[in-house]
DNA sequence: AATAAAGCCTAGTTAATAGCTTGGAATTCT
DNA sequence: AGAATTCCAAGCTATTAACTAGGCTTTATT
């Protein structure tokens, strides 16, 4: 019942890319450095964030990654959602597809399975990149360098 | 962010106690026919729960397994814990647990892990057994046979 | 007392997956 | 032209999940 660090890096990522917003893209690069992770690691992480709309690409020298919505239209749950896959704790309660299991009707344990996929998506849907963005703030105020991740 | 079979078999051989609560001991064999889980694979996962208290086993020829305490004491969460370990989507908000990351007080990510891990908690924490056996009623009702998992 | 039915215990085994690394091609600013 | 970047595909390695195998111990039944 652990993330894997695709969710934990590219959340992080994100962030950062939310922190940035409005200015210069933001190259992979600085990312990867800032928040210690391997850059051709989080190359392929961004890939599946590009290809699902989330992130705008500008290559070349001088190129890199911006936001492709401002940060108080990206939830934590979109972001998860792609690095992730569906955010459910069994494949039988995974939202919009059909359940292949011929005895979901009369499970009791799925219901549970449910429930906890419910609060999940209710925590992670109701946080966008600016709520983090303002904690962010408030937990660091003015100090001279940035603590991400 | 998936649950392994042991939080899945094992929650749903906790049921198929609670459902036999007040009678005989259960042997496994049955648990594990009824249930289509491979018998010694689930022997490992009742040997965790024994171990801690959930349930008592009776040795011998006509023994097997029986719920150390009535179904309304043991909750949902009692029994993953002890299959699947701390209920926290990362490492660094298990609870009573120090964390070891240095950048914890300024780390905006650690937030939204732990809005996800209480609310998982809070789910599990609610749910009893006899939840369960009663949900179990209402939905197969008069019906002939057993329809577990 | 013998037998069979159960639980108990430890150690394999196997396939899949996570978490990367490697190498190079394409693009664009300076 | 050259450097900085994104883009793409493949390969690698250690860990883990999900079992299986085999044998010992306990106890009700006959």
């Amino acid at each position: 019942m652990k993330l894997s660090t695709k969710g934990r890096y590219g959340l992080t990522a994100m962030l950062d890319l939310a922190l940035n917003y409005g200015e210069e893209p933001v190259a992979l690069k600085n990312v990867a450095e800032r928040q210690g992770i391997s850059e051709p690691y989080l190359e392929q992480l961004i890939a599946g964030l590009r290809k699902a709309g989330l992130v705008k690409s500008v290559r070349g020298a001088q190129g890199g990654y911006i936001l492709a919505y401002p940060p108080d239209k990206i939830t934590v749950g979109d972001v998860m959602r792609v690095l992730e896959g569906p955010l459910a704790p069994v494949d039988c309660v995974i939202e919009n597809e059909p359940v292949s299991c011929e005895k979901a009707d009369h499970c009791v344990t799925r219901i549970i399975w449910e429930k906890i996929r419910d609060s999940i998506n209710q925590v992670v849907d109701s946080i966008t990149l600016q709520d983090m963005v303002d904690e962010y703030n408030r937990i660091n105020g003015q100090k001279g360098y940035m603590y991400y991740i």
